[in-house]
DNA sequence: GGACTGACAGATTTCACTATCTGTCAGTCC
DNA sequence: GGACTGACAGATAGTGAAATCTGTCAGTCC
């Protein structure tokens, strides 16, 4: 008789079969098999395959949040930091899908399923966004009367550098000069921003 | 005999039939039969049933730009008026999404087919934003040095109210504050943008 | 006695088979 | 003689029986 069977064991051998054999295919007897075991045993730590499932995903957006933290390097102002940000965001979720575009399939696959999750990674990943962007706020660099409403919307206008919709788009030679080109135009409108219910355009 | 087929009475068949049983089951059988004609009939006029839907489908999105063409009203800012095409732009998405969702799915599905004419309808847009980006910049408004790039980014940044691939997140009771925050940000910048490459952010 | 197995019922997926559809064209009909 | 038909071949989609999968649980084995 091998090691006792841990949750851990089982999500790094379903880590392996979804990857080996996409989202589709992967199934709880190919995990249980991968282990050695029978599949009776996997549901003995995960209730269902769903929560398998979710497990895995939790855990891989886990590491995502963990490689986007913010490093608030005193020598940068925020609007850098904050392009450095987005662009290392948009970097990574590129990367992704143009060197591993299974694998990005399979996770995509994977964060759809689940309801609660990609909202709390959203969120979490707006709240690095709002940390910047106070951060400017404090040394007037930017200008807000509601931060947290601000990073939303600096996230919802950089939506096609970040949203899995638009992955296809991101191979585009050209992509690069339109992820320049908003980053400068919201840049250019924290310098000089006002709040939605307090804006007069005129 | 009826009068002589003509494309028109194709075309006007074709959406109708579109209309009814959806994408995926629209034949060119059925539009002959709604015709009182046979299917051979109709490939007289069009080569495949392909040129046949892009035909519908472009149709349909003359319609659209004409719907969209910007009033430039002598009492308003460049930034009202940005700020109500872009409102209209979402509204009639929005609305077309929420009241007629099949016809709207259909649509997608067309518009998706086919490679070059998604294309053509994005930059008809686009330039539709150039012109009052434009009308911008010559009242001193606005700020930037190449109006193009400019209404493209802008229209980057309001992806998320007016992509199809976020339909679905048109029904949040907040995406009327998300828009107009991001909006506001956008009108903001364009006070004070600058090109990407002349961007300096420090 | 608690981790594990394996047989099981119901749900889901697969696959071979059949229907229908697309596109062609020789022939028909004013 | 030109618009139209309808039978046809190859391609595509629908269908239902068989195989597989999920989730359960009584029983086995240290």
């Amino acid at each position: 008789m091998a090691e006792a069977l841990t949750s851990e064991a089982i999500l790094v051998a379903t880590e392996e079969v979804l990857r080996r054999y996409g989202p589709a295919k992967a199934t709880v007897v190919d995990v249980a098999k991968a282990l050695g075991v029978s599949h009776g045993s996997v549901y003995r730590h995960f209730a269902t395959k769903a929560a398998l499932r979710e497990a895995v995903t939790r855990r891989w957006l886990d590491a995502q949040h963990a490689a986007m933290e913010p490093a608030f390097d005193q020598g940068l102002t925020a609007a850098e930091m904050l392009r450095i940000w987005l662009q290392k965001l948009f970097d990574r979720k590129k990367h992704s899908h143009v060197e591993e575009p299974e694998l990005f399939a399979t996770y995509l696959v994977l964060v759809r399923e689940s309801r609660a999750i990609p909202e709390f990674h959203i969120e979490h990943l707006v709240g690095q966004l709002a940390r910047i962007i106070s951060a400017g706020v404090e040394t007037h660099e930017f200008v807000t009367d509601d931060v947290n409403a601000t990073a939303q919307a600096v996230w919802d206008a950089t939506d096609r550098f970040h949203h899995p919709a638009h992955a296809q788009e991101w191979g585009d030679p050209h992509i690069q000069d339109a992820f320049d080109a908003v980053v400068s135009l919201i840049i250019a409108g924290l310098r000089y921003n006002r709040s939605p219910s307090a804006a007069g355009d005129a």
